[in-house]
DNA sequence: TTGAAAATTCAACAGATGTTGAATACTCTT
DNA sequence: AAGAGTATTCAACATCTGTTGAATTTTCAA
């Protein structure tokens, strides 16, 4: 059933939900953890949302296509400005970052949970190939034309495990375990997004250039 | 209790949870499950280990200690190789990479399950603080060392985030979400971890340079 | 204000879960 | 072969799980 009216409760579910399984993943998590931490009756995620597997769907779903449109925005204003040469690798890879930097700045500890759930998703051999490919892949496929104009001389192949360090960083990052902070004894600090970013923008646009400018 | 005998069928226990913790973590799977793969009775499991969180933690240090002095050996084979100078920076990032290759080598599957296991913790913000820092954190900080002796103008902070991407696509490599696969259109293959180790130490070793030599 | 639709709670189910104590089978030394 | 110590199974428990149907409250248009 659809909703008809403005339901603060259902909104409340989706974001403690979004906050738990990110930290435990699907199984880890109750339906009666969840309705205790939103102050609610068990039975309330059934109605709103079906199956738990439902919910978790609508969780992961609800905050995907913002972010989708956010980065291609990004994307598409970058490859604007750049005109017809295109962007530089550093370009694309930056309009692929910050958006996620502008999702946190907002304030909104929701948008943290979330992408730390979809560190957890993209990271599971179970979850990753059922609900990243359909959400993200289609944006991704643009954004790995862009690098392959910006990079010509490329095998198709060194473009794709290029990308795959990539997203491997961005999604350790995104999962905030704080093993960095410990690490580095508090020198780096896992809720520091835009330190991240900083200093993994100039490591990723090197490393394709020295893997895809060298066939 | 200690084990007395040969019990291969506690041996069978470790090894079936280890394939299926990697896969589905440790609340996606059930002792019965685990007892089930292992063709044997659900008590089993507890007379062992006891509780099943001993049982991941046992499946959990079954192999940590080899690897690491696996990557050890490694690490103190190339840098005696390098004399007073120390090892380039592919030096050591081939010493981190390659030892979790050769344990592919060897065909046993046990292996790719482990690591795949060891993705799934680092990349948790729940296992992660518990469970690896005790297991692999002194062995990263000498590599971090070796690092810093191949990059001397490099700033504290940059050595541990240029770490956190290298540890960031070694994971998600581990993981072997099979994305790679689908998203390269089979070009590239999440099982393939020697293609995997030659695009990725090229880029990180560029990376780390990139970051690193520039204060 | 009334009444219907939506939101929420209440109560309870059938099944699954981790764990345990007692019972049985096995293995090896003497 | 006897027997002690180990490995393994059997049977059962209390608790927790997701889900549902009915009852109750809230919301809002007429």
């Amino acid at each position: 059933m659809a909703q008809k009216r403005a339901s603060p409760k259902r909104e409340r579910i989706l974001d403690v939900a979004e906050e738990l399984f990110a930290l435990h993943g699907f199984d880890g998590v109750t339906i009666r953890q969840i309705a205790a931490g939103a102050e609610v009756d068990v039975a309330l995620a059934s109605y709103h949302f079906g199956k738990k597997l439902e919910l978790f769907q609508a969780v992961f779903e609800r905050r995907a296509m913002l972010l989708n449109n956010s980065r291609r925005d990004a994307l598409h204003a970058c490859q604007k400005e750049a005109g017809k040469k295109g962007p530089t690798v550093e370009q694309i890879i930056e309009s692929f970052l910050r958006p996620l930097e502008l999702a946190q700045e907002t304030g909104d500890a929701g948008w943290r949970h979330y992408l730390a759930l979809v560190a957890y998703v993209n990271n599971s051999p179970y979850w990753g190939p059922r609900m990243m490919s359909s959400a993200f892949d289609p944006l991704v496929g643009e954004y790995i034309e862009a690098l392959r104009k910006a990079l010509p001389k490329a095998r198709d192949e060194s473009l794709y495990w290029c990308y795959h360090n990539l997203s491997g960083a961005l999604t350790l990052t995104l999962a905030q375990t704080g093993r960095i902070d410990r690490l580095s004894g508090g020198k780096c600090l896992s809720s520091d997004f835009q330190a991240a970013y900083d200093h993994m923008i100039p490591f990723v646009a090197a490393g394709f250039r020295e893997v895809c400018n060298t066939p």
